[in-house]
DNA sequence: GACATGACCCGCG
DNA sequence: CCGCGGGCCATGT
């Protein structure tokens, strides 16, 4: 196993993550947008290759219908739950469906 | 170079 | 409202 180093899509991507303010969110779909990409499930692949941890918020990228998504490559469990708590703590508060308010998304 | 996987999205029934 | 299938892009084997 070489480790090797972001490519330049992946940079990218992390570029953009990394201007979501705190308290904010934006969704997979805008952000491939942003970044010129057709397919939202490759940014989030790159998310979740995130490398640079705490310096790029992956916890402040959201589906496009809202809900969190995943964290950590989980879909769903115990670090859904942390990430939910963190958003809390910078001042996004999920509705009863779980959702993120439209308010918090933050748009490029 | 081809095949398989994935923190996704959209349309249809 | 819920489930199923197809699509799109990048990465790893």
């Amino acid at each position: 196993m070489k480790s090797r180093e972001p490519t330049e899509f992946e940079q990218r991507v992390y570029a953009a993550t990394r201007r979501i303010p705190k308290g904010c969110v934006t969704t997979y779909k805008k952000l491939a947008r942003e970044i010129g990409c057709g397919s939202n499930q490759a940014v989030g692949q790159a998310l979740k290759r995130n490398p640079f941890a705490p310096e790029v918020p992956c916890h402040r990228v959201v589906k496009t219908d809202r809900t969190l998504g995943g964290f950590h490559g989980q879909t769903q469990g115990k670090e859904i739950t942390r990430k939910t708590r963190m958003l809390r703590e910078e001042g996004v508060v999920l509705d009863g469906a779980g959702r993120v308010p439209t308010e918090h998304v933050f748009a490029y």
